[in-house]
Parts: structure tokens; C-alpha cells; sequence
RNA sequence: GGGGUCGUAGUUCAGUUGGUUAGAACGCUGCCCUGUCACGGCAGAGGCCGCGGGUUCGAGUCCCGUCGACCCCGCCA
């Protein structure tokens, strides 16, 4: 039988003794992480969030040993005691608390606990699915625990920048406008309006806008979006944005706020953060590392090799070169421990997994002789050449791919990655920022044969490319930005358009009729001839930021519950049926 | 929507070319034990081999389907 709490006052928590408090009676709450039972003599680990503490019982105090005697792994207990000093011979230098235990004058058993399903006292690994099942239970493990104090000081640590610098934190609705661009909606029905609904904000996007139409000048909040897409380990269906506004702003303006909120985050884990960070356009970045969020730990750039084919023997390359095709590659320095067979794998498996059409590799070994997986047609003398002009020495080994210049760096900047992973060279405690800036504005979708943003269309586009929307909208590149760290979108924004004429222009050139526009976002287009200043912002993952804090593969490792691959709640499970009468009272029927 | 990995005791896993009664560790239950801290010792319980179908004299093992978890592509303004 459970025991009440009566007026057990908590003194300590359990990971908070020490020496110090030697002689003190103190009364620990917390859960049995542990129990040795020797006999006439038991210890009980006690743990709390904190951290935790032992416990001793003997035969001196017979009746709350034979109490005692019953505990077993999570039940919830209450100890009174003196805190003693452990003899040297068994202090525990693994705890904290291991200097000192409490021996134990009255024990309070606060309530019982089924065993669990899976230890909580070890950190052994255990299934994904049955960790989300009982996430309460997984949430007491250190690993999580961690987590949670982590993203929680991460949090606490933004808003105290964000007040030191004049930012409001402002709520935003979550029952809001569906417009349809952009990521699947989840839809609320109206039980007012039948055939109705609301739409979960994908982001605050139109509301942190007109905050600034109305006045707010720089505002903050730390909220929940929803985008209804299918799921990855750095994407869930609902997630936190730190999402930020400033009126009068360029993008050194906000990155001149962002920079500096990044390094006070990162002291949270003891880092050191040099800022400003690098910047990097967003055709560099494709061009060098394949990606628009490169990760520049591994080095390994991406070279344009276009020049030593124009001439080449090789006449798939040169043919390539010639239709204005390119041939690019990228060369590890350190490559003697790669085997000829495992370099064919890699060449197999770029074809098999990355849809590679081909992937032309050439070598120079330890002893400073030339191979090559095209010797033959291209001659040894280019070879050479090439390994000449480009390589780091002996040892180095070069990958090259050709073909339409786009798939071709992202071929080459996935294989990077992989080799990379491969090779150790994605250090995680190595932090490297870059801004990526001057996106396009604009993307061609040959599906619908249309232009769509590519970031959202109220993005500004850049200053002196005004004219390029007139004469080639492809070309065009927007005052919008990405920050990236180690290969990952943390933060994404821009400068937005603050002009209702050009604000419809960039309708007119995504085909967005004036009628379907008004529809839409009449409210916002309305808003915006009353006086907008200029201004822009960004948005920042908080989940990704969190998980990279914490040296973490999945957020969901940072979301106290998150949902699985399949957007579903294991522990809560749902989504489920509801009862017919709310969905009379919705006026929705089930096809 | 597509591709891949995995599914055996509460947990983590092993299980040979298809062949007798499906094993180990931890956990769990009971007993013993006064300085343990991954306590130790002895004894014991615990299995729809994810589910359904097929091949076979015989399936945890081979085949087909299905469900679930994870990873990737598409998707994610």
C-alpha cells in the first residue's frame, strides 16, 4: 500500500550532497534506481533529476529495514536521515554524491511501480518503439533527463537575449488561415461555420509581418509550427521555431542579432563560438559542396575540372565539357587505407544508391604511382596532369563525376558526405557556422510549368536584381538566407517585401491572379498599404539546434514526445477515431 | 508514393546446409549474505520466433503478403 506524503518536505535533491552536509538531517524524494541488499545490511540508490544518492539501512534500526526489504526498482519513496561521511575505503569517486550517504531513520514508501518494461538505471540501448511507448519512463533515463534540462536552458537562454536586446515575445494564433502554398496544412474544422476550417500556422509568417505594420519593431517568439509532410530524423510534423522579426532591417542587420544569440546558446554547453560567421552564396555552396547546407567539416571542396577536359583524350568528358555539360570532383588527401575493391564498391554503390550514371576515379598512391579507373582512355601523361593540378600528394584520392552541372554537384556532395562519415572527418564536437546567402527567388516547376518561391513570396528580391524579374526571373536572387551548421538547416529567413506595389508584382509572376491573391492573403495585402516599414527575419530550429547540442542523430531525442516515422503518438495513440456525434457537430462525413 | 535495414523471453541479442526439448546475458521471483555501489552466491519462472498464407515428411530458418520501428528519395513556400 501506498503511503501518503504527509509533511515530507523535500531538503535535497539527490544529486545535490556533498561533504558539506555532513551531520545534516536532510529528506530525499525520489525514485529506487538501485537496491543491494547484503543481508543484514542495504544500500538503496535514490535518484531524482538531479542525480543520485545512496542510502543505507542495517539491522540497528530493524523496522524500517524490514520495510525496506520490499522496495524495488521506481518505486517513489521518502527518506529522513543524517547524512554521514563514507569511509575512505568506499567512496564511490563515479557519484557525485559519493563522498556521503544518508542513513535512513524513517522511510516512506510513497508508491509502488510495475517493473519496467526496459532498465531505467542503465543506459543500455533499447528499441525505439518501446522507449516512445513509455517515454514517461524513458524521460527519467540520464540520456533524456539531459536532454530536456539542455533544450530547456537553450530556451531560457534565448529569451534572455532576445529581452536584453528589446525584443517582445508576442503570441501568435495556432488557429489560423490556411494558404495554400507551400507545405501540407492540418485543417481544424469549425463547428461554427460548417465546411469551414482553420489551419495549424506552418509558421507565424504573415503575423510577425504585420506585428511589424503595427508597430512592434522587433519581436520574438519561441512557438510551435505544423506542416503536414512526411517525416525524417531532423523533421516531425509539429516542431519549435525561435521565430524573430525586426523592422528596418537588412541581412547584416539580423545576422549582426543572430550571431550573437548563437554564441550565447552555445556557452550553455561550455563553447566557444567565433563570430561573425563565414558567408558563403547559395551558388558557391552547390558549386563546392553540392548542397545548400554544406557541412564544412571534412573539407573535401568540389572542384571544376571543366578545363582539363576541354582538351582531353577522354572523349566522354570532353564531349560532356563541349555541350556545355561539367566535370567536377572532389580529392581526399588521406586515402591510402582505401583498397581497390573498396574503391569499386564506392563507385557501385554511387551508381546503385545515388543514381550515379558514372563516377571516374584517379589515384596516387603512397609510392607516387598514377591509377586510374579511365588510365587507359585518358593516358597516363593526363592523369598525371590532372592529379598535378589538383591533389595534395601522394596518397590522395580523386573522385570525378560529369554531366548537367546541378545533379552532378549533388552527386559529388552526397558521395562527400558519406566519405566523409566514413573516414571520422564529421567530428561532432566540431562547430562549423556558414551563412548561405542569395538564394534564388524563384524555382521552376516544369510539373505545373510555373514558377514557385523558393523561400516564400513575400521574400525581397536582391537590389540590383530588380530588372532580372522582367527579363529572366530564373536568375534573380532574393535577399534571403540560411544559416548552416555542420550540414544541417538550422535557421532560415529574409528580408521580406514591404512594398505593395512589387509585393504584387512577385504575385503576378507566380501566377497568382489579383482575385486568387486577395482571396488568400487579402487581410496581409491590405495591411501592407498602411505604412509597412522595411523588414525582415529568420527563423531558427530549435529541435535541430538542440540535437546538434546534444550530439544527437534524431530530434527526436529533444521533443519529450515526439511522434514516429508514420506521424504517430506510441504512448498516447494518436491520431484515433472520435466519436460520431463530434463529427455531426463538425458537419464532417467519412468517405 | 518509391528504395533499404530490422522484427526470436520483460530487455539486448545468438540461433549452422530446413531436422530432436529455441539458447545466453541482464532483468524478474524465492532463499542466503553487515560495506555494497553493474554487490555476490544458490534455486526457479518466463517464448503465438510480429501477424497471415504457402513450399516441405518437417519452417525461427525458404517463398509470398501484411503490420510495425528506423534510415533515405520524392515531399518539406
Amino acid at each position: 500500500m501506498a503511503e501518503q506524503l504527509g509533511n515530507l518536505t523535500r531538503t535535497h535533491s539527490c544529486g545535490a550532497l556533498r561533504p558539506s552536509d555532513v551531520g545534516a538531517n536532510v529528506v530525499l524524494l525520489g525514485w529506487v534506481h538501485r537496491v543491494r541488499d547484503l543481508g543484514g545490511l542495504l544500500f538503496v540508490d535514490v535518484r531524482d533529476r538531479e542525480g543520485v544518492a545512496q542510502i543505507v539501512f542495517d539491522d540497528d534500526n530493524a523496522p524500517q529495514m524490514e520495510k525496506a526489504k520490499r522496495l524495488r526498482s521506481e518505486y517513489v519513496i521518502g527518506v529522513e536521515g543524517t547524512v554521514r561521511r563514507r569511509s575512505a575505503d568506499t567512496v564511490n569517486p563515479k557519484l557525485g554524491t559519493g563522498e556521503v550517504e544518508v542513513f535512513v531513520k524513517r522511510l516512506t514508501i510513497l508508491n509502488e511501480a510495475k517493473t519496467p518494461p526496459f532498465p531505467i538505471a542503465d543506459e543500455t540501448p533499447v528499441s525505439e518503439d518501446v522507449r516512445l511507448k513509455y517515454r514517461y519512463l524513458d524521460l527519467r533515463r540520464p540520456r533524456l533527463a539531459g536532454n530536456m534540462i539542455l533544450r530547456h536552458r537553450i530556451a531560457a537562454a534565448t529569451r534572455r537575449y532576445f529581452d536584453a536586446h528589446g525584443f517582445l515575445e508576442v503570441e501568435t494564433p495556432i488557429l489560423t488561415k490556411s494558404t495554400p502554398e507551400g507545405a501540407r496544412d492540418y485543417l481544424v474544422p469549425s463547428r461554427v461555420h460548417p465546411g469551414e476550417f482553420f489551419a495549424l500556422p506552418q509558421s507565424p509568417q504573415l503575423f510577425k509581418q504585420i506585428l511589424m505594420i503595427a508597430g512592434i519593431d522587433r519581436y520574438v517568439q519561441i512557438c510551435k509550427c505544423f506542416r503536414d509532410e512526411d517525416l525524417r530524423a531532423d523533421r516531425q510534423p509539429e516542431f519549435t521555431q525561435v521565430d524573430v522579426e525586426m523592422s528596418f532591417a537588412r541581412p547584416e542587420t539580423v545576422f549582426g542579432i543572430i550571431e550573437p544569440l548563437m554564441r550565447d546558446i552555445f556557452k550553455v554547453i561550455g563553447k566557444d563560438v567565433t563570430i561573425p560567421f563565414q558567408r558563403m552564396s547559395y551558388a558557391d555552396a552547390m558549386a563546392k559542396y553540392g548542397s545548400d547546407k554544406p557541412d564544412l567539416r571534412p573539407g573535401l571542396e568540389i572542384q571544376d575540372l571543366r578545363a582539363h577536359f576541354r582538351e582531353s583524350k577522354f572523349r566522354v568528358f570532353k564531349e560532356i565539357v563541349a555541350k556545355g555539360g561539367t566535370v567536377r570532383g572532389f580529392v581526399i588527401p588521406k586515402a591510402s587505407h582505401y583498397s581497390r575493391s573498396e574503391v569499386d564498391g564506392i563507385v557501385d554503390m554511387a551508381k546503385q544508391q545515388l543514381g550515379a550514371t558514372g563516377l571516374v576515379w584517379a589515384r596516387r598512391m603512397d609510392d607516387g604511382a598514377i591509377t586510374s579507373s579511365v588510365m587507359k582512355a585518358m593516358g597516363e601523361d593526363e592523369v598525371s596532369t590532372l592529379l598535378d593540378a589538383t591533389s595534395t600528394g601522394t596518397g590522395s584520392l580523386m573522385f570525378i563525376a560529369a554531366g548537367d552541372a546541378d545533379p552532378t554537384s549533388k552527386l559529388l556532395g552526397q558521395l562527400r558526405l558519406i566519405l566523409a562519415k566514413k573516414d571520422g572527418l564529421l567530428k561532432p564536437d566540431e562547430f562549423r557556422f556558414t551563412w548561405v546567402v542569395d538564394f534564388p527567388l524563384l524555382e521552376w516547376d516544369p510539373q505545373e510549368k510555373r514558377w514557385n518561391s523558393m523561400h516564400h513570396p513575400f521574400t525581397s528580391p536582391l537590389d540590383e536584381d530588380m530588372e532580372k524579374l522582367v527579363t529572366d526571373p530564373g536568375t534573380a536572387r532574393a535577399k534571403a538566407y540560411d544559416l548552416v551548421l555542420n550540414g544541417s538547416e538550422i535557421g532560415g529567413g529574409s528580408i521580406r517585401i514591404h512594398d505593395s506595389a512589387m509585393q504584387s508584382r512577385i504575385f503576378s509572376l507566380l501566377n497568382i491572379s489579383e482575385e486568387e491573391a486577395k482571396l488568400r492573403f487579402g487581410f496581409f495585402l491590405e495591411a501592407l498599404e498602411y505604412g509597412t516599414p522595411p523588414h525582415g527575419g529568420i527563423a531558427l530550429g530549435l529541435d535541430r539546434i538542440t540535437a546538434i547540442l546534444a550530439s544527437e542523430s534524431s530530434i527526436r531525442e529533444v521533443i519529450a514526445f515526439p511522434k514516429t516515422a508514420a506521424a504517430v503518438d506510441l504512448m498516447s495513440t494518436a491520431p484515433s477515431p472520435v466519436d460520431p456525434k463530434q463529427l455531426r457537430e463538425l458537419h464532417i462525413q467519412i468517405k
